[in-house]
RNA sequence: GGAGAGAUGGCUGAGUGGUCGAAAGCGGUCGCCUGCUAAGCGAUUGUGGGGCCAUUAAACCCCACCCCGGGUUCGAAUCCCGGUCUCUCCGCCA
């Protein structure tokens, strides 16, 4: 979320981004509203409230002298009465803006293009050449079934639509490609591994952002009021949650391997063949916590680290610049990696790459102090799949099909697979 | 799931209705002193919000915060109710 002072001294600037962003600004506008009428009844309330400090300082002092205080005490049952009112409305009004708050988006960043949607994203690199085939390039969904690597059939029989059973050497291809991403973010990019939680809390939802805006797209366990990881990014920033850091600490790099679970609510039927848009799927996760000065570099090294992944996989991508139109809610600059798929003939979205700033630091409370005895400031936080698994498992698969209907497996991989080098029929 | 115990500042820990934003110790910072390391002495040391956001900030004043949310009271860390979490024991279970 945004500061409250950011916003009120600012009001022009965040109605320019809610602008740029394709964004109702009516939440600004009720915003400024509430936050004055706030204001107001605070310092009525806090007027009082220090009236009624001072005498009844002064009740206890009449008291320990042995002096009758009942006229003191009854003008003063009068006082706390107004508070009580008084303090009644300040609850109703920051319930309103805590909410109107939450559902203020982030101020893009100044090299962030402005834009409508997608097609308005700047492609800034595309890496390697798309494979030429002497024979024609056929989707996943028929190279899965024929393998018998994916059978999508029994994976909806199980549970529904967009549930897939990975079978032999396709539940190994998978597990083999988390777990060499793991190891790669670990050995090679230096950072430290954790393992969190699938199912998170409320609070942990609405430190990343995910909540209120999102909430219609989360698996929810209603008896307790849990939901799903629909990314790694909830729980691993959520590590960090309500606490101060030091400046040595940072920055701090994590990753994360999670299973990750989206109702993809207004989705259906856009994209959804085989493995293109799921409702489980593995992802290894990248999460850092920086410093505000460090974290637009930070960035752009976490942006290497996402493509080098396909740099080893030997699968051409392209980055895409996001603009304003189709940037996270959370965000305030993102890359999108785009692995090629020649099967489907597609440039799939495999890794988002975003710098939140003190967007969500505010929101989960995250600070660090910048020296010894200094005030405590909001860390910067970012995040970048490293990467999504279904859509890169569609690509190898289908940039490493051969004619005979059999998958090479990339080299990276072997050590994971015991050495197998190709996924045969049977 | 059942029973019990607990939750206080960076940490340990005292405090059962007013003089408590909170003793004491540890730690941190600054200064002094000591011919080294160490010790000693003194001071200082939480967070958020509002007043003023007008060019930042400081200073100053006020308010709130002793796990969270309600309540009682002129006044709550302290009393009452509800919840969360931690620990111990019992039960159940991969």
């Amino acid at each position: 979320m945004l500061d409250a002072k950011f916003i009120r001294q600012n009001p022009d600037v965040v109605r320019q981004a809610l602008v740029n962003r394709q964004s109702a600004t009516e939440p600004l506008d009720e915003f400024l509203e509430l936050d004055e009428a706030r204001r107001r009844l605070l310092t009525e309330s806090e007027g009082l409230k220090a009236e009624r400090n001072r005498e009844s300082e002064e009740i206890a002092k009449m008291k320990r002298a042995g002096q009758d205080a009942a006229a003191e005490i009854a003008r003063m049952r009068e006082v706390s009465d107004r508070i009580k009112e008084l303090d009644a409305q300040v609850k109703e009004i920051e319930e309103r803006l805590d909410l109107v708050t939450l559902n203020i988006p982030n101020v893009p960043h100044p090299t962030t293009p402005v834009g409508k949607d997608a097609a308005d994203n700047i492609p800034i690199k595309t890496w390697g050449e798309p494979r030429k085939f002497d024979f024609d390039p056929v989707p996943h969904w028929e190279i899965g079934p024929v393998l018998d690597i994916l059978d999508f059939e029994r994976g909806s029989k199980i549970t529904g639509s967009g549930f897939i059973l990975y079978k032999g050497l396709g539940a190994r291809l998978e597990r083999a490609l988390f777990s060499w991403m793991l190891d790669l973010h670990v050995q090679k990019h230096g950072y430290t591994e954790v393992f969190p939680p699938f199912l998170v809390n409320r609070q942990s939802m609405i430190g990343t952002g995910q909540i209120p805006k999102m909430e219609e797209d989360m698996y929810r366990c209603n008896e307790d009021d849990l939901f799903l990881d629909p990314t790694a990014e909830v729980p691993v920033t959520n590590i960090h949650r309500d606490e101060i850091l030091s400046a040595e600490d940072l920055p701090i790099y994590y990753t994360a391997y999670s299973a990750c679970f989206r109702r993809e609510a207004g989705a259906a039927g856009k994209d959804t063949r085989g493995l293109l848009r799921v409702h489980q799927f593995n992802k290894v996760e990248m999460v850092k916590f920086t410093t505000p000065e460090t974290s637009y570099d930070e960035h752009e090294k976490l942006l290497q680290n996402a493509e080098e992944v396909f740099q080893l996989l030997e699968i051409p991508y392209r980055v895409l610049l996001l603009c304003t139109g189709d940037i996270s809610f959370a965000a305030a600059k993102c890359y999108d990696v785009e692995a090629w798929a020649p099967g489907v003939g597609q440039w799939l979205e495999c890794s988002s790459c975003s710098n939140f700033e003190d967007f969500q630091a505010r929101r989960a409370n995250i600070r660090f102090r910048p020296d010894k005895g200094a005030k405590p400031e909001f860390v910067h936080t970012l995040n970048a799949s490293g990467v999504a698994l279904p859509r890169t498992f569609i690509a190898v698969m289908e940039n490493y099909q051969q004619a005979d209907g059999t998958i090479v497996v990339p080299k990276v991989l072997r050590p994971y697979m015991s050495g197998v080098e190709v996924i045969g029929k049977g």
